[in-house]
DNA sequence: AATAGAAGCGGACCGCGGTCCGTTTAAGCC
DNA sequence: GGCTTAAACGGACCGCGGTCCGCTTCTATT
């Protein structure tokens, strides 16, 4: 009853043992995806793998799209890392414009590398803070970096859209579109939009 | 042994009582979706309202996602009908512009109002023949028609990446965006792609 | 009408995602 | 160190999508 208090709204510290299988999942969910592919990994395997309870993995990632958004976030984390403060054209110090194609190749390959994952990860990966809304984020900066007026919080998403990694499956998997032509698509896509 | 022939390839024609329970099923899949909701539709539920094995079910339609596509299917073909000669400005009739403009209004309405479904029908709804290329197909039409050159294949899917139904249920649902506004957007996105 | 054989049928069965709840354990307090 | 309690654990359990295979039914042929 006697509440003599986390501050505030203190997070409610994680405790260990908690954290240290939160990571070992991680980390074996990590393994099994990248030696098996994501569709061969089920929740039980990776429970067992990190010498874990089931019910353990669907406490901490809710369900296993949450898991496999967590696993993606990995990367994602590191690509936005990329774009902030990596080497330009695809971080600082490049013309706005350059740094938008870039952003853009960029984003759909990793887009590509990453498809079955993102599937796999399906509408957690989207509602994750991180994802979608960052690379929106960012692309409506660069939109008002090159003088773009309108609705950028629109415009950014209509660019991004044709991205997505179910839209790049269809035109390279099965439409057989090279890569280098879905950027000149891009590419042509940008220059319109932005009326250069 | 002796195949005293069904001339050259023909399409092996469908048993009567075959063609008769993939018609119950679908119906039973229709009224079940309408009145319950997809994501409550369990494929026994299907199979038993519509006074048949489960395994007819996947025998007919492959999977859950393919059932529903074929759910999906019907109303996408009264779409394509109104598009191909139905009232102007969505059918023939008007300017190539308007009937742009129209197309995507449309096909946003559409989407939205069937987005459970479609999320349903997930990758068998796009591989369906009909869907997707159909509105590509027509949209490439009108883009000719408005004069635009480069690629337009990619130009089409650019311009339709944006009116998917996730990405729509993310801007309408979760940011809050009023479709009016997401409309508006289209029609700028067009503008600025055609160059007008 | 009889018959052969392919096409279709259906329900028992399986694996996986997800839940539930009795048990264990970490961590603050004396 | 003992005690308390809330958090975390784990595995038995459930429902659903999907498969399999022995049985039934249609249809072409004579």
């Amino acid at each position: 009853m006697t509440r003599l208090l986390p501050l505030a709204d203190e997070p409610a510290r994680e405790r260990a043992d908690a954290a240290r299988n939160r990571e070992a999942i991680l980390a074996a969910a990590l393994r099994l995806v990248e030696t098996q592919g994501v569709d061969s990994v089920t929740m039980d395997t990776v429970a067992s793998e990190a010498g874990v309870g089931k019910g353990t993995l669907f406490r901490r990632f809710e369900s296993r799209e949450g898991l496999m958004a967590a696993v993606l976030n990995t990367s994602e984390t590191q690509w936005q890392a990329s774009v902030l403060s990596g080497p330009p054209p695809l971080g600082p110090g490049a013309p706005a414009m350059e740094r938008l194609l870039a952003f853009g190749h960029s984003r759909l390959r990793t887009n590509l590398t990453h498809a079955s994952l993102i599937e796999a990860a399906g509408k957690a990966g989207q509602r994750s803070v991180a994802a979608m809304s960052f690379a929106n984020l960012h692309a409506r900066y660069l939109l008002r970096e090159l003088g773009v007026d309108g609705d950028l919080q629109l415009l950014a998403t209509a660019l991004l859209a044709p991205l997505e990694a179910v839209v790049l499956e269809q035109q390279v998997t099965r439409d057989r579109i090279p890569v280098e032509r879905v950027e000149a698509g891009w590419d042509d896509l940008v220059r319109r939009v932005v009326g250069a």
